[in-house]
DNA sequence: ATGTCGTTCAATGAACGA
């Protein structure tokens, strides 16, 4: 089974990519992040014409998170429990559904803006959020994954200069014990292979030259538990997706798996 | 080859988030 993960940035502006990296790239699962769309406009008969289900959570403008499977799209639950919400409100940030075999997430952990935001204390209580939902799976005897866009890079690696990173969010003690608080629960970080340069980054700004330059952040992550990560047989990041004209900031995330 | 992109509201650009 291929899985993936992919912050699409716009499902709609990102339609013809999208189903163009489906056709090509012989995914069966994959956990899409910014749909910023009603349900309602998520591009589920194009998709289905492809042969993929579709599990949407989206409310407009921002955000939204989708599943689209060609190997089950089962037990769909929309939301994360116990989501704290921001500004009085909850997000779709999160959907979960069992396919082929295999349980799986798809989030779009909050960004934070500024370690003296709101935003910022919205993203930690999320994150104690998605642990508290997971606890149970990660422990599972079946496949289990939690794939998305994190919005923290682990490392200091993982983003093109850390000294240019002071003061900022994605790189904080605090937003990497997060992810640490996750991978005691029992998931690993199932680390894909670069296809160019040292570091598996997954997301590059549109500004500044951002991908010609290479100043990418590894930010969109596989976190698998014991029977995920066992059953891995590659990972890889697609940067090819990210090249030309109508690209998503981020590139597409892929896992093989023997199952 | 790439010096932002995408959505919304009200409008022929500005505001906002990322």
């Amino acid at each position: 089974m291929r899985i993936a993960t992919w912050n699409v940035n716009s499902v709609t502006a990102r339609l013809p990519r999208l189903l163009a990296w489906l056709e090509n790239s012989g995914t069966d699962v994959l956990c899409i992040q910014e749909t910023k769309c009603a349900a309602e406009q998520f591009p589920a008969d194009e998709l289905r014409e492809l042969g993929y289900e579709s599990a949407v959570n989206a409310n407009g403008r921002w955000n939204g998170v989708a599943l689209v499977s060609r190997v089950g799209l089962d037990d769909v639950v929309k939301g994360l429990p116990g989501d704290p919400g921001y500004d009085g409100a909850e997000e779709p940030r999160a959907i979960s559904a069992t396919c082929g075999g295999a349980r799986v997430w798809s989030v779009y952990v909050p960004n934070g803006r500024e370690p003296d935001h709101a935003h910022y204390a919205y993203k930690l209580l999320w994150f104690e959020a998605l642990k508290a939902a997971i606890a149970g799976d990660a422990q599972g005897s079946r496949p289990f994954a939690v794939l998305g866009d994190y919005n923290v890079a682990p490392a200091d690696e993982d983003v093109w200069d850390i000294s240019l990173f002071e003061g900022a969010t994605h790189v904080t003690p605090a937003e990497r014990a997060a992810l640490a608080a996750l991978r005691e629960t029992g998931l690993s970080d199932i680390v894909p292979r670069p296809l160019k340069y040292d570091v598996p980054f997954t997301y590059w700004d549109y500004r500044q030259l951002g991908f010609p330059k290479n100043r990418g952040m590894r930010i969109d992550l596989v976190y698998g538990n014991a029977a995920f990560q066992k059953a891995v047989t590659d990972a890889y990041v697609d940067r090819e997706e990210r090249k030309g004209k109508g690209a998503s900031d981020h590139a597409p995330v892929v896992v093989d798996l023997d199952i």
